[in-house]
DNA sequence: TTGATATGAAACCAAATGGTTTCGTATAAT
DNA sequence: ATTATACGAAACCATTTGGTTTCATATCAA
């Protein structure tokens, strides 16, 4: 799972919102560029290099059919996002976590009113 | 939940992977910023702009202890990362799923061993 | 064959990004 | 009072990014 030093990394690749809606739009079906295209303001390279990235992150797959390229949503690599905010799953609302983590740590970053450490 | 206009916006935030270490670090203990450096091979000027990002993004919270800042992590923004993950769930290895949104979706982007739309 | 359509590649550009060094200022220590 | 420490702000710089327009190529249609 681990980046497959790939030439764009997943994090990058979401962290353009273009990208997520193109992401967002190919999940439900695939799609030729020019049909993707009429779904955004700028230009048919503009997304094209967009689609560029976000193959490269894995994210998408292309196929060519005939003289059209269609693309669609690849899922999997966002499994390394899944588990990179896994890790911060504890920090969330859960009182019970909070206190296990504060004992496994010792007196951390538990503060008090003052605003000094306990 | 809605981004709130926030000067920087989670996914850019996470993109950079010295700011996804800074995160991962400051979810430890809260540290004043010279310490953070210690982490780090790049200035301290360098590092803290990273901080002032994070803190835009709403991921770190400073607070002022004498002459030092001590940065500590603030989770509850990766709740917006999760809840946009979460539209993707459906995809991964769940068959029972892919059959759902098939199913929801009429002929949707299921595609044959030869490469054509079914 | 001769267009028209679908797309990527190349060259270019302005703005954003990640970094640096230098300077200013507040707090702590002597 | 003076010096040292901790930090942010400002100015600057190279590279990356997101966009454009123009050109080349492959496929479909007449």
């Amino acid at each position: 799972m681990a980046a497959l030093s790939r030439k764009h990394d997943v994090f990058q690749a979401i962290a353009d919102p273009t990208r997520r809606k193109l992401l967002r739009l190919l999940a439900d079906k695939e799609m030729p560029v020019t049909v993707i295209c009429g779904h955004f303001p700028i230009s048919r390279t503009a997304v094209s290099k967009h689609l560029r990235i976000l193959a490269d992150a894995g994210l998408v797959k292309e196929r060519k059919v005939g003289r059209e390229t269609r693309y669609r949503l690849e899922p999997t690599p966002l499994l390394e996002l899944k588990e990179w905010l896994s890790f911060y799953e504890r920090f969330w609302d859960n009182k019970m976590a909070m206190l296990k983590h504060y004992v496994e740590n010792g007196k951390g970053h538990i503060v008090d009113a003052d605003g000094d450490d306990k």
